[in-house]
DNA sequence: GATATATTAGTTAGTGATAACTAACCAATA
DNA sequence: TATTGGTTAGTTATCACTAACTAATATATC
């Protein structure tokens, strides 16, 4: 768990980037190389491998995810008032990186390497953690209906929140996300409140 | 739009369970030669390259979609009811089907292609307006509740779904997905009710 | 403080594996 | 006799990665 060296960090960034601009085959260490403006093998000084630049992605990611919910954990607010904090936290990161979010609902390219599959699941699991905690609380504390199991919810909202930054992916970024997943929920909060 | 031949259909067949259970890197013209016994070459005299073969693939794809959707505008029930019949069908196949599951929602996968990336975006855009259009047609029969946007309903109708059947993907098909989808769908009636 | 040494971050050139695809040929069948 | 669907033996391109070398800088020793 070292720091990474601003290189390190400039490499992933890119990698990143690549990913999301021209998809996973188009990640090789020539492009990486090329567009940082040194030759292939000065690469392999900063990592062991390709491998480990994925694996590196991936812990910048887990890195992200950790600082929103150590934030969301110290503010402490109610169940309902957590989640509204996650989703908006989640649409205003992704509005400012969009690569970001092209890479990381897209699960699938990192699922053949067994290694980095574990790694994606530990930080979807993570989530669903933290939201499925939200959820029971605010059922708990009678802001959110109960006769629908917590389960339930959880598919309706992160489900719902999913497909929208999908569309908004695929779309090429041409809404705003943070002006829809705003009014998308408004719609969650009337649908998960009690009768 | 030919039939294609029944050696055409293998390949599609092998292609699909290859991606599914490989991931796409692996697709290769030479695994999909060794598995079905014959020699590399030889599959180009069914497919003159292996973007055909993808393709074929979504055109597949497209003709269950299609045959699905005939299915259900024939039946001819009310916007609720049709919803209903929609996803219960999708359940049940991919249920039948998990290769299936895990390369259709997969769509990043073929985004790289323009072609292929088009021709997914047109299969989505037809499943969209067949769900919005018996969303509203639920809400002008006062079955779904109007008080909020059929674009929100049918994010969280499709989304949980979506989520669902990933779940159930990445999980290595560990749990009865039928079950899982009914009880999902019967949160679902509860939700988009009118009050 | 000057000098020797080690480390860091880069270079060019090249390796072996594997990808998609082609050429040329052949046996069975329409 | 032409077509269909196979074969073996290649081609070219690109991949991840290595070998060997070097300039510059940091560090240790006298």
């Amino acid at each position: 768990m070292k720091e990474p060296t601003p290189r390190q960090k400039e490499i992933v960034n890119v990698a990143i980037r690549l990913i999301a601009g021209k998809g996973m085959p188009y990640l090789t260490i020539k492009h990486i190389a090329e567009e940082i403006g040194i030759s292939e093998p000065a690469i392999y000084r900063h990592f062991d491998s390709k491998h480990d630049i994925l694996m590196a992605v991936l812990g910048h990611f887990e890195t992200v995810s950790l600082r929103i919910r150590d934030q969301l954990q110290r503010q402490n607010g109610n169940g309902l008032e957590q989640i509204r904090r996650f989703m908006f936290d989640r649409y205003a990161l992704f509005s400012d990186n969009p690569d970001l979010a092209k890479v990381l609902f897209a699960e699938e390219m990192f699922m053949n390497d067994e290694q980095l599959a574990k790694k994606i699941l530990g930080i979807m699991h993570q989530h669903r953690d933290l939201l499925f905690n939200a959820i029971q609380k605010g059922q708990k504390e009678k802001e959110i209906r109960s006769d629908i199991d917590a389960d339930h919810l959880f598919h309706f909202i992160v489900g719902s929140m999913r497909l929208l930054v999908n569309r908004w992916s695929f779309s090429g970024f041409a809404f705003d996300l943070k002006h829809e997943g705003s009014t998308l929920w408004q719609a969650v909060e009337i649908m998960i409140k009690p009768d």
